[in-house]
DNA sequence: CATGGCTTGGACAACTTCAGTCCAAAACTA
DNA sequence: TAGTTTTGGACTGAAGTTGTCCAAGCCATG
């Protein structure tokens, strides 16, 4: 799987190595199948209960999927400001570090 | 000054150094004062259009405060799933990588 | 070509989120 | 104590989102 690969592409390649219809696995995981199809082409965005369940029903890494949602929102809101985007995760990940750090020292 | 420091952060930095008052700034900005006072404490966003006046305002490049102000969001944002917000900057960086490409060949 | 299931996307209502403002209380200064 | 600054609660209107329903398009197979 490359890595550069959106959330919805991923559900729709575990569903279709199934080899299932769209309607089976909305059901499976009781949403709308035309709500399925959105979040294939990351029109709409799954929960994280949602995301939990995609995982179980496929039985992959939920963290991995986790991962791919959220860096999908991030990159997305990072191309924001296009001639800037990598600058901010640069930036961003400096911040991440330091709020760590502060919230293990709050404990 | 440090990386890690919150737009709202330089924002109050830069209107303490010429020690002026809020309701200075949110005049000359056509802002209100509980707005400007909101923004250095990083609980109301600035649009668009206001960083561009922070930054002549206080004569400080725009790109700096836009990357500040975006690289808050993007690692709030990461920091939702705190477990796994490394790996979802990392990501994101290759995504990004991949869109900004994707959008060169379309030219 | 007709019937069936599959996929796509527009329209919509319910709901949530958020910027921006107003106002009053608190904090500070002189 | 008066005047100024800072803080934050409450609120409104605007904008965005979610999840659903429905209809049209698609594509197999009989």
């Amino acid at each position: 799987m490359q890595t550069s690969t959106s959330f919805g592409e991923i559900v729709k390649a575990l569903r279709e190595a199934r080899q299932l219809p769209l309607r089976e696995v909305a059901d499976a995981l009781q949403i709308d199948t035309s709500m399925l199809g959105k979040i294939e082409k990351n029109s709409r965005r799954p929960s994280r209960k949602l995301i939990e369940k995609f995982a179980a029903f496929f039985g992959v890494s939920e963290k991995n999927l986790r991962v791919a949602f959220l860096s999908d929102l991030v990159a997305h809101q990072a191309m924001d400001e296009e001639d800037v985007a990598g600058e901010v995760l640069k930036v961003a990940e400096e911040k991440v570090a330091y709020l760590k750090n502060n919230k293990k020292r709050e404990q």
